[in-house]
DNA sequence: CCAAGATTGTTCGGGTACGAACAATTAACA
DNA sequence: TGTTAATTGTTCGTACCCGAACAATCTTGG
């Protein structure tokens, strides 16, 4: 999937559609491949790592962020996760349902509410995690070690730049 | 949003769950980031280009493909865009709701659907297009226009390795 | 020609995804 | 101390999002 048509000829199809508006094809390429990229990598570990435990991406990243922090508040997690704490309500619930997490009212603030896995979600993600991480590194095994850092580091500052100016 | 630990305080617990089994911390990160920006570009360019005319994220990238391509194959859009044959189907059929695109069966494949811009939808991505890209230039813009196209060429190269081996 | 296989867009079911409105709870401040 | 303001997780409505099954259509081999 993923690009049927080379760059150049996309821009210069857009150049005809606004007649000679000034356009930043350099940024609409960078943001476009952070997208296909998102999405390639999504499916991939989805497909090989994530479906045979019967966990979607979400919830996969709620359960690495419980793992790892548990207790957890669930603002933490929808923070942490980039997802919206509405979103986390509903992916909570089927984690309860199959009884990979628990739930409970936090002894100090009463809006709160406290997130810990059970024996099972503890279980799962320790056989999980490592073939989660060898994907991951199978992913990136076209990149050099610091070209890696390097897109890491990009990435961060993007993500930064419009997570500071709100 | 996004990470109130640091990279170390995070791998350090990970670590103290795995009992010292070895995990590529560097390959998680630059996919974990890839996500992070991801989203914040996404949710940056839904709250101040795309709300406003009433499109989500999906929706403008379809419209936007329709735009550089019409007439193209609904099958085309779904490759382009990176989203299934079935998320198209019900993005397609909001955005004819709307007036915004058109649908017609191809006269030479009875098995394809080919799809248009309407006026409507032409004026639309005509304003709208330069709008989104000037918020693309100010999101990679604590990027130097060399780190930008590193960025993209790297993500380009992870896409690329994950759909060379199927 | 014609049957077996491949391809396309849609439908269906379950699970996200988010903004807005909400009730419960805590914090702020006069 | 008490009333207002702020914060939290849930609910609701709408819109994605995808795999699997499906009918319609085209291709292929004989």
């Amino acid at each position: 999937m993923a690009g049927h048509h080379t760059i150049t000829e996309t821009e210069r199809q857009v150049e005809n559609k606004l007649g000679g508006l000034p356009i930043n094809f350099t940024a609409t390429a960078a943001v476009s491949n952070i997208f296909r990229g998102a999405t390639a990598v999504r499916n991939q570990l989805e497909r090989t790592v994530l479906r045979p435990s019967g966990l979607s991406w979400t919830a996969f990243v709620v359960m690495w962020v419980v793992w790892v922090w548990e207790p957890i508040e669930t603002r933490a997690i929808a923070s942490e996760g980039g997802f919206s704490k509405a979103t986390l309500t509903g992916v909570l619930t089927t984690l309860e349902a199959r009884d990979f997490v628990t739930r409970e009212k936090s002894p100090l603030d009463g809006r709160l509410v406290l997130v810990r896995l059970t024996d099972a979600g503890r279980e799962l993600m320790e056989n999980l995690f490592p073939k989660f991480n060898a994907m991951e590194e199978e992913i990136v095994s076209g990149l050099t070690a610091d070209e890696t850092q390097t897109l890491a580091t990009l990435l961060r500052k993007v993500t930064q730049s419009i997570e500071g100016n709100d």
